[in-house]
RNA sequence: GGACGCUUAGCUCAGUUGGUAGAGCAUCUCGUUUACACCGAGGAGGUCGAAGGUUCGAGUCCUUCAGCGUCCACCA
């Protein structure tokens, strides 16, 4: 006997086992070639995070996986990281630097100095996100941690990028970005705000047609006009050329058409704004149009507005707009239009739309040497999923990545910031721009362009060129770009690493779904791209074979947490500290569909702790009712599963882990979850542990089931289980245990002898009823839970179903009037029970009569169609088997219903 | 504007190939006994958003509509 407290309090074992845990090296794996591998690379969360419930939920989830595998033999690699968050990191500490009295940090303290800063804020604080992920229980090899800067990464960066600029994917190209003359800055599309305004809308006179505007002031280079194919008004000028009178004279324009035009805006035509217009800028594009500069970096009219050269962009409308109504070409004036103007969100300056040069990957050019042809990185993107390589659960999400797919450009990976993975490009430059250049600390590339610099002379290198002046480019990569080779960087790529041998591809990639774009698709590019070029088989070139996409957490009412609104936050480290990880873990699965989001509530929390004491307390009992030799000793169930309610249990049990790991398998969490807690609650501790109380005590079955439950929950409350396993067993850990196995075949129910001993009960119940005078209602909860059940007998038949726990046996009537009766269920079959007026025969009948009646339809129903020779010559096979299964299994249950009313007929007579 | 999703008990959500609706919480009744009150037993509560269609049979498949949400794009 073995005493232990009566509520478990996590706080007390928590920290202890996850160390014991961690120095036993049982989250490293060794690479075992005896061994399958299973190999999870944690999705890094940000260096200067902290543990929010998406990180949780990620780590509940891949922490099951993880545990299960290894219990299964499986060599189980879950590699840990921590993200350079490249753009949020430098806005943080810059914000914390400005608090500081820094007010420009970038021009004040130039590059090498506010890096230096940013290192030294993510070294500090760094550890507070590997302790969370730690107190979550996740098992994850700590010995290979990684940190998306990492020396090694940013070789495979490098190594990643410099392939793919000598195979001619990696380009230098304009690309339209937001910019802020004010600031002077590019601005990114989050950072951007809108700001709906009503503003005048213009209309004119443009050559033969009328063009709408609301911004004239950009019209100068205006050569092109737009208009949509199947517009009528304009059917006779498609691919005109004709020359009209503009703001500076006579101009030459001509007509093109586009589906993206929408006639009913304006007069259905429009002209074009290459270099200041998104859409205009993706139109010329498409139709290999020129790109002048009308607005400077400064917010002024280029020389491309002649005399109004050097006029503010503010000045400017007013102006042209006089000159063409001088002109006579102003038609009309719409003074309620209504549109959003964007806004850098710092400083709230006006953003204009400028021609930068950025860095792209080329998504169409065919360099894979895939399936004997060449092949775009679209396309390897397309056939991963396709033909199965990669699977996506929830499935639907296929549709989308294809969808995205379809829709996707080439991929701008160059960040005007200096946090993050340099690019390893050097421009040839003269001595003088070199000067002007180091003048300016706040380099970046679009200073390139505006101080003029040319940067047509390239050399992809990680290196300084010896010979000439050169300056390196000054942006860095995408988060993305680096975050791509995540499955593969973190084992050693580009070396030939036995990690990178053993362990890759990695076997699921479990992640909420709203980066599957940013993260889930750029990773099979990184990867295919370069293990092909590695030369590796086409199935080992995946990043992984599985995407497990999981929901995202909302609050109570369905709003997702986010940082700018604390209040609705649940701070997942809170919720540790007030019901332990175990709690939260289980709230975060159960309910947790793929793809579909969930709310989280504090109650649901406080329920799962419930159940955590709940599995406490059952092994608290076992504790206290088994002996040192019960401990150590083997079972044979054969010889010492004896009752019905042992034979009953350790087939549920069976069942369970048959039902347990075709859930795990198919990424069921909250049903795997949910059937493991309704066994344990529901059928071990409600009844089997109520019958073993007394002399029904069968130590070594209750300790068997025991011990199983506790190995199939692992995976879902590491902690608790692992607590009680140092109560059962001193030398091993649960954690290296062998996941119970699922035995094929074990029947144990048509045991005539049992037959026997139920009807001990009944007798015992009456002898009991006959001594005590038990008054009509009054329970007899003790004495039945005592064990009786197992003595005594007058019936000997198999009888009927119905579920009434045998600690609640009611009796109804008085001393010996046994007239009607109720039903109990004895260790997993039920027995006909004389007592008191618990049963109402006719409802129960006319209850199984319209069961039958049911059954009768569907059978006549499907009888019918099975004879039906359409269906019979144009269903497929398949379908036709399983509406034939179908039809038998309702058979057996309309023969079981007739039985089971024939004999409560006889019952009731 | 485009894509995708959601709508099931008072609340939060399950419901795997169509077989006739489930759990937790809340509520009500009873009970507190030798693991547990972070407990036990039982009850009540749903025309599965609306309308059509396919089918012997629809929460499940199809169409339309309504409300809500997410992502993407962004109005010259």
């Amino acid at each position: 006997m073995i005493e232990i407290e009566k509520a478990y309090d996590p706080k007390k074992f928590e920290n202890d086992i996850y160390k014991k845990w961690e120095d036993s090296k049982a989250f490293t794996p060794e690479i075992d070639k005896s061994k399958r591998s299973y190999t999870i690379a944690m999705p890094p969360p940000n260096a200067t995070g902290t543990l929010h419930l998406g990180h949780a939920t990620m780590l509940a989830i891949e922490d099951i996986l993880i545990r299960y595998k290894r219990m299964n033999g499986f060599s189980a690699l879950w590699i840990p990281g921590t993200d350079h968050a490249a753009i949020a990191t430098q806005s943080v500490v810059e914000k914390k630097l400005q608090s500081e009295g820094i007010e420009n940090p970038r021009r004040q303290l130039g590059r090498e100095k506010l890096l230096s800063e940013i290192k030294k804020y993510v070294q500090d604080s760094k550890q507070t996100i590997r302790n969370q992920i730690r107190k979550m229980g996740s098992s994850c090899d700590w010995t290979r941690e990684k940190y998306t800067l990492d020396d090694s990464l940013n070789k495979a960066v490098n190594t990643f990028f410099k392939r793919m600029y000598e195979d001619g994917i990696i380009y230098h190209g304009d690309r339209i970005v937001n910019w802020d003359p004010k600031m002077q800055t590019t601005v990114a599309d989050d950072e951007l705000e809108y700001k709906e305004e009503t503003t005048k809308f213009y209309y004119f006179q443009y050559g033969p047609v009328v063009i709408g505007t609301a911004r004239p002031e950009t019209k100068f280079g205006d050569k092109v006009i737009v208009v949509h194919p199947d517009d009528e008004r304009y059917k006779e000028l498609h691919g005109k050329e004709f020359e009209l009178e503009w703001i500076n004279g006579p101009i030459k324009a001509k007509v093109i058409t586009d589906e993206c035009i929408d006639p009913e805006l304006g007069t259905g035509a429009m002209t074009i704004t290459p270099a200041h217009s998104h859409i205009d800028f993706e139109l010329a594009e498409k139709h290999n149009l020129e790109k002048p500069q009308i607005i400077d970096f400064n917010g002024k009219l280029t020389s491309a507005a002649a005399e109004l050269e050097g006029t503010d962009i503010a000045d400017a409308r007013d102006k042209v707009v006089e000159i063409l109504q001088k002109k006579g070409l102003l038609v009309k004036i719409d003074e309620n239009y209504k549109h959003n103007i964007a806004v850098n969100y710092r400083g709230k300056g006006i953003v204009e739309p400028q021609i930068m040069k950025q860095w792209f990957i080329d998504v169409n050019k065919k360099v894979i040497d895939w399936k004997g042809s060449k092949r775009s990185i679209k396309e390897v993107m397309q056939d991963t999923v396709k033909s199965k390589m990669i699977k996506i659960v929830p499935s639907r999400f296929e549709k989308t990545y294809f969808n995205w797919i379809d829709n996707l450009k080439d991929w701008c990976i160059s960040r005007q910031i200096w946090w993050g993975h340099q690019i390893p490009v050097w421009y040839k430059v003269s001595k003088t721009h070199k000067d002007l250049w180091q003048k300016h600390n706040e380099s970046s590339s679009y200073l390139l362009q505006s101080l003029g610099i040319m940067i047509d002379d390239v050399i992809c290198s990680e290196t300084e060129p010896t010979e000439g002046s050169w300056i390196r480019d000054p942006d860095t990569l995408d988060t993305w770009f680096s975050s791509a080779l995540w499955t593969f960087s973190t084992l050693g790529w580009p070396e030939k690493t036995k990690e990178l041998e053993y362990f890759h591809p990695t076997s699921v990639l479990e992640t909420g779904y709203d980066i599957i774009f940013f993260w889930v698709a750029r990773m099979i590019l990184a990867s295919t791209y370069c293990l092909r070029t590695d030369g590796l088989a086409e199935e080992n070139c995946v990043p992984f074979k599985d995407v497990y996409l999981h929901g995202l957490i909302r609050d109570i009412n369905g709003l997702k947490m986010s940082k700018s609104r604390p209040e609705t936050c649940i701070d997942p480290l809170e919720m540790i500290y007030k019901y332990g990880t175990d709690a939260v873990r289980l709230s975060l699965i159960v309910g947790n569909t793929p793809g579909n989001d969930m709310r989280l509530y504090e109650e649901k929390i406080a329920g799962y702790r419930n159940f955590v004491n709940k599995i406490w307390n059952a092994s608290r009992f076992a504790l206290m009712n088994v002996s040192k030799e019960d401990l150590n000793s083997e079972i044979n169930l054969k010889e010492h599963a004896k009752t019905r309610a042992d034979k009953w249990i350790i087939n549920h049990m069976n069942q369970l882990i048959k039902d347990v790991n075709g859930s795990i398998e198919k990424y069921r969490f909250s049903d795997a979850a949910t059937m493991i807690y309704d066994f344990t609650w529901g059928n071990y501790c409600d009844w089997y542990l109520e019958i073993s109380k007394g002399e029904h005590l069968n130590p070594k079955v209750l300790l068997h089931v025991l011990k199983n439950i506790l190995k199939l929950l692992h995976p879902f409350v590491p902690f608790v289980t692992e607590a009680i396993w140092s109560f059962l067993d001193q030398k091993n850990m649960l954690i290296n245990e062998e996941w119970p196995e699922y035995i094929e075949g074990v029947n144990f129910n048509s045991d005539a002898e049992e037959m026997e001993k139920i009807h001990d009960i009944i007798t015992a119940i009456r002898s009991f009823r006959a001594e005590k005078k038990v008054d009509a209602g009054k329970k007899i909860n003790a004495i039945i839970y005592g064990g009786l059940w197992t003595k005594a007998i007058e019936e000997k038949r198999e009888p009927i179903i119905r579920m009434a726990r045998l600690s609640d046996l009611q009796v109804q009537t008085e001393g010996e009037k046994v007239e009607n009766a109720f039903w109990i269920l004895a260790g997993g079959i039920s027995i006909y029970l004389p007592a008191g007026d618990m049963i109402d025969f006719e409802k129960e009948k006319s209850k199984i009569k319209k069961e039958l009646e049911n059954e009768e339809k569907i059978i006549s129903g499907l009888a019918s169609k099975l004879k039906n020779p359409g269906f019979i010559n144009n269903a497929p096979a398949d379908i036709i088997e399983k509406e034939k299964k179908i039809l038998a299994e309702k058979e057996e249950s309309l023969n079981n219903l007739k039985e089971k009313l024939e004999e409560i007929n006889n019952m009731s007579q």
